[in-house]
Order: C-alpha cells, then structure tokens, then sequence
DNA sequence: ACAATTATGTTCTATTTCGAAAATATTTTT
DNA sequence: AAAAATATTTTCGAAATAGAACATAATTGT
C-alpha cells in the first residue's frame, strides 16, 4: 500500500525531470537534452516512461504538469465565469488604496481579486486561502499573513476555530468576502458552515466591506446563513442585478460597482 | 506606477492564456486553438505578443510560466544539491509511520520531506510552510494545518510570534527541522532569528525530533544559535558527517541515518 | 454608407520534433 | 574475462508546428 512514486523505478535523470516539471510548470526536450548532457533521444525515451505512469503529461517539444493529479473539480470551477470574475476583480481592486490593509477570505472570486492587487504598493494582507496567500507574497512590498488553522485539500482555504480566533486579532480598513448565494430579500448564504463562520469573523473586524459576486448568484439557493446585504458597504458584481435586489440596496445605503464589459 | 499587466492591452483572450498558464504552468497551441473556437495560427499571433512583452515563455508547441517572474534566488537554491536533499528525504520519510502527527518546519529539504510523504496515510502535520502546506493538502488523506503569522515573500515561510503562540498549541509524535550549520562542537546555527524561535518551538513540542540536513551543513557558520545536537533524536544527511560530529552524536545518543546513494 | 483599420482564416513552405531501428558504449552477471 | 543485459547515441523518414503572405471577415471612425 506504501507504494511511493520512487518504488515506480524511475532512475536519477527521470525523477529529477520530474522536479523540474513541477517547480517549471513546463520543461523542454531540447533544453533538458542539454542540461542532462545526453541527446533528446534519451530524454524522450524518459519522459515517454513517465507518461506511460501518468507522472506527467507530454507536450509536442517538451512535458508538462500533469492535470490530472491536480484537485480537477476546484480547477473547473475557478475558470467558470472566469472573465466576469477578473473584471469584478479589478474594479474591487480599483477601490482599494496603497498601503491599505485587508482581509480577504476563499474564494475563487476573491482569489481573482487578489491577482488584481498584485501591482498595489504596500499593503497589508490578512488571508484564509493559501492560493491568496502565494499569489499576494510574489509582491515584496506586500505583508502578508496567512491565518492558520486546518487546510481543506478541495481549495486550500483554511477554516476552524483556531482560523477564526487568528482573524478577531486584527482590525483592517478593507474585508473582500465572496458569497454562494443571495436570496432576493438580500440574505446572503452559502454552502459551508466552517467558511461562513470565518466570513462573518472578517466583516466583525472589518471597516468597510466589499462583496464580490458573479451575476450567477443572484437568485440562487444554499443552506448556511452567512448574513444581511445590509450589512456591507458595497456590492461588486458584473451585471446590473434584479429589481428586489437593487431596492435593497438602496433601502440600506449599499453602494453597488458594476464592472463594464472589456470593449476589445 | 499603476502599471497593472492590464494597461499592457491584452484582449480578452490573451488575457485567459495568460491565466492558462498560469494555473497549468503550460498549454499548448493546439489546445488553446480548440478551447477559444479559433485557428492556431491565431493562437500563435497572440502569444507572440505576450512573449514580445515577457508575459510568459514560448515554447515549441505551446506556452509557459516565463521563470524570471517568480522567486529566482529561492527557486535556484531549491535545485542545489536536490538530489541529495531527496534522498535525505526519502530516508526520513521511512521513518514516518502512517497516522503519525508530525511538525514540519521552513526550508528547501523539509520541503523534499513533504513530498516524499505525500503517498502516506492519515498523517496529520503541522507547518509554516506554505509550499508544504499545499504540496500535502492534495493528500485528502492527510489533514494539513498551516500556522498562522507574516509570510515572507521569500519562501512563503511563515514566522512571528502569533507563529509560535500557534505552534505551541500542539504536540506532535515528530519534529522535522533544516539548520543552516552545524558547528564541530555539535551547536545548531541558522541565519534568521525568526526563523530560530519557531524551530525551537517545534522542538518544545515534539516528542521526537528528526534532523534533515546535506553535508554542506557541517563545519558551516551561522550567527543565530538554535540549539544543540543533544536536542535531537535522529540526524539524516547525505554523507558520514566528519569525526566530531560522530563523536557528539556518539555521546548524547542521537541516531544517525546516512541516506545511500540511488543505485540506478 | 463608405473607407480605413483591425482581427481572423487560408495556404503553402521551412523548420522542428518524433519515433523506429541499428550501432555503440556502459554496466552487470556469470 | 567473457557474455548478457542495459543504456545511450546515431541516423533518417514521418509527423507536427511555425511563420510568411495573402484573402476574407469584422469593427471602427467619419
């Protein structure tokens, strides 16, 4: 049962290209031919081994990370909508200064936004999803800090009371929460109850909050009440939302950004 | 000095090839040709832009994460001596029964560690490593918490003291730590203060303490002191470490594992 | 509506990579 | 040391990709 990826008999070249291909994402025939000192024949026959494993997937010219062994259903869900999700993204980020400091909880929307911090100067970031956390502390002006607690293989977003406990530490300008589903009387809910508890920690400790939704939410059905529109200060999203909504909105000094389409 | 990737106008299928490749680390031209409706050849036509202004690296048959936008330093020091640092890892990794609760702290070999116990059973760990944290979380066997506290953009380790308070809150079957030298007289050196005062803490609350270093390690210097070789239960290295080492280790009981060279 | 511009598709040739087979080198076994 | 097994290089025709040039469609500005 322990069979481990090295009792797969690979010898030293092959599992090295193995590491290569996971810190490179891609490696070339040619360039591994010269880095190894040994002719592309002898990496194709090494890789094409792999491949018959299922270790990783070939590439005319080279291989690549095998998709396979990733976590396939977060992967799907992240590109879904993904367009409407980066223009959501950057219009949050539009609204959020230098050096501002911020909470932002899992989410693949939220992940999006914080790709669309990246540029920003100085900021603070509290963070609960360790994807936010990678893609944030690429950026050396950026203080990270990860929230710990348990990790959830699905997304990698980290939950529990310990992760709620580490969030009621801080106060911060900006809370950037995501949200499964918003009924029409404006309650907000989603899926799990660990990851609302954590959301509701973050708009307790936070100045202002932003909600960042796809038009897919709208109207939609969860099980776990995470909170009121009321109780934020602005909604994102990438379409005007229904009428019942808008009136909600209104009725509680909601601002609300809609992102306008690219026009390339 | 906004200059977000954004302004460089992408259209908006540049843009979700970059996001490709990002996710996947490559795609090929092919692929992207068929996924966007469109002919390769204009696929060919936008990555062709994207390369011109550095965004990501071509290769024959598609495109790729272009390396010099991530960490070089770390990722160059992450391929020094691999080899040995796996085989140091394999060795420690047999050490690890299945359902073992283990601390696993920053550094480029316990990194190696982690992904030589990425086929175990039921493990739980503990780290401040992000990047051990997401190697292991695509275990769904193995139940991954990530302490808490300020990422470097370094490594993605994870120090301070809300680290420490953190870690202090388990105790776990083993400790798995690096050190950056190891004095003759058997005194274990690193260079970061932060980075000392959580191993220590690691140390504190492990019922065994395992050792992962290369033979670089030996006879180096450091200037903070993070404990001694009495400390510790087993040490793994590469090679026979020198004489006064053997003898230390020899005196204060401590087991020594010299992992073998692969023999393929 | 028209012209100008831009984006995409087509076709064709040059270049690159692939894989099979035979030759050579290296390691292991007897 | 010889034989057997294994790994690597060499060579070459087949297959895939790249890119240039031109044709066509879509978009934009006037």
């Amino acid at each position: 049962m322990a069979s481990t990826k090295s009792d797969l008999n690979l010898n030293k070249r092959q599992k090295q290209i193995v590491d290569l291909v996971q810190q490179q994402g891609f490696a070339a025939v040619e360039e591994m031919a010269q880095h190894f000192s040994v002719t592309p024949q002898t990496i194709r026959r090494d890789i094409n081994e792999l491949c018959e494993h299922g270790v990783v997937r070939r590439f005319h010219g080279g291989v690549g990370i095998n998709s396979s062994v990733e976590n396939v259903a977060y992967e799907t869900r992240k590109v879904l909508l993904l367009a409407e999700k980066q223009r959501i993204a950057r219009e949050v980020a539009a609204q959020i200064p230098n050096r501002a400091s911020v909470f932002i909880d899992i989410g693949t929307t939220t992940e999006e936004v914080a790709r669309a911090l990246r540029q920003h100067e100085g900021l603070r970031v509290i963070t609960n999803d360790l994807n936010v956390a990678t893609i944030l502390s690429s950026n050396p002006t950026c203080e990270v800090i990860i929230a710990g607690g348990v990790v959830r293989s699905r997304d990698r977003g980290v939950t529990g009371e310990a992760t709620i406990d580490f969030i009621r530490q801080f106060k911060v300008d900006f809370g950037i929460i995501g949200v499964s589903a918003i009924e029409e009387d404006g309650t907000l809910l989603d899926f799990d109850y660990h990851e609302v508890r954590v959301a509701q920690a973050i708009m307790e400790n936070s100045r202002k909050i932003f909600l960042a939704t796809d038009h897919s939410k709208f109207g939609r059905n969860a099980v776990v009440r995470l909170g009121h529109l009321s109780q934020i200060t602005a909604l994102f999203c990438d379409k005007q939302p229904p009428q019942e909504i808008l009136n909600c909105l209104q009725e509680h000094n909601v601002a609300l950004h809609v992102a306008k389409h690219a026009h390339s």
